[in-house]
DNA sequence: TAAGATAGTCTTAATATGCAACTATAAGGG
DNA sequence: CCCTTATAGTTGCATATTAAGACTATCTTA
């Protein structure tokens, strides 16, 4: 019985792998097509929209980008009218980000899109199968995110 | 209860995607470390280990790489003396390829390390956890390749 | 007011990767 | 037997991605 899994041979990390590639891919190209947006500056635009006047540098540590590439984000969204920045009133160095008109409506479009596509995904399992999959999973990613689970690699 | 969790507020596509990532980098480093070869080059040494005599175009097929990469891969391969090739005696035009000496062993190794991954990666889930893990996985790893999946992601 | 820290930008260089042209050989058709 | 087309595999080129670090401007502290 167990004989039939053909993916039996491989590694999670390979099948987790497999799965988050074929699913961002897919997800990657239509997202592009609806909101004119990759799912990195859908990303920054979402952060953005929950913490109007937030800062490139906020938006940086968050999201653990480059600091130019960050700026390049940020400075697409600008340019595609999502977002405009104001000068800090409190320190000149500093501007502060907010989501515009336009912003908001890609951002409400992105959420649709991504509760169909999250819906596509999940189809083949049942609402208990995915309340476990997603524990399980939130488990591996607070495992995998923790300072035990980084020293315990590096230890030959 | 389930307010506790962290990550409930984001997709089962992006959690999937930050495990991955997390567990694919940290073992790209070890591995390149402990082997001196990439993942993508010790798959390719695995698959012509298990399959001596097969041709750079068999590999291009299973693994999906374009044709080019997989000519890189393959002379990389051959550059660190892991494997070799031999013109075929029946085919002119095609080359078949054998694992070394050397491959079998940094082969070996891999493995080893890639155990050793695995299990540190999947500490935190019990036995039965990790099986039930693993067959979700699988499941909606087949179910991201059918091409049911990918005509419902386009059906607007 | 000088020294150093911080916010953010921009140039540059390295790397990765796909495409398409290219060589060499095989196979089939008239 | 030649000509055309197909296949195996390689390589050059063009492009996209990204990190690093230099740079400007401003703030803070002494």
């Amino acid at each position: 019985m167990s004989s039939e899994k053909p993916f039996k041979n491989h590694r999670l990390t390979y099948r987790l792998n497999v799965i988050a590639d074929q699913a961002i891919t897919a997800n990657e190209s239509i997202f592009l097509r609806e909101t004119g947006c990759n799912i990195r500056e859908l990303r920054v635009l979402r952060l953005i929209d929950d913490s109007p006047g937030t800062t490139f540098a906020e938006i940086a540590r968050i999201t653990g980008f480059e600091r130019s590439l960050t700026s390049r984000i940020i400075q697409n969204l600008i340019a595609e009218a999502l977002i405009l920045r104001e000068n800090s009133s409190t320190d000149a160095r500093v501007f502060q980000l907010f989501t515009t008109e336009k912003g908001r409506e890609v951002r409400r479009i992105g959420r649709t899109v991504s509760d169909r596509l999250e819906a596509v995904l999940t189809r083949p399992l049942s609402d208990t199968e995915l309340d476990t999959l997603n524990q399980l999973l939130w488990r591996l990613g607070k495992w995998v995110s923790s300072s035990e689970y980084q020293d315990l690699l590096e230890q030959e």
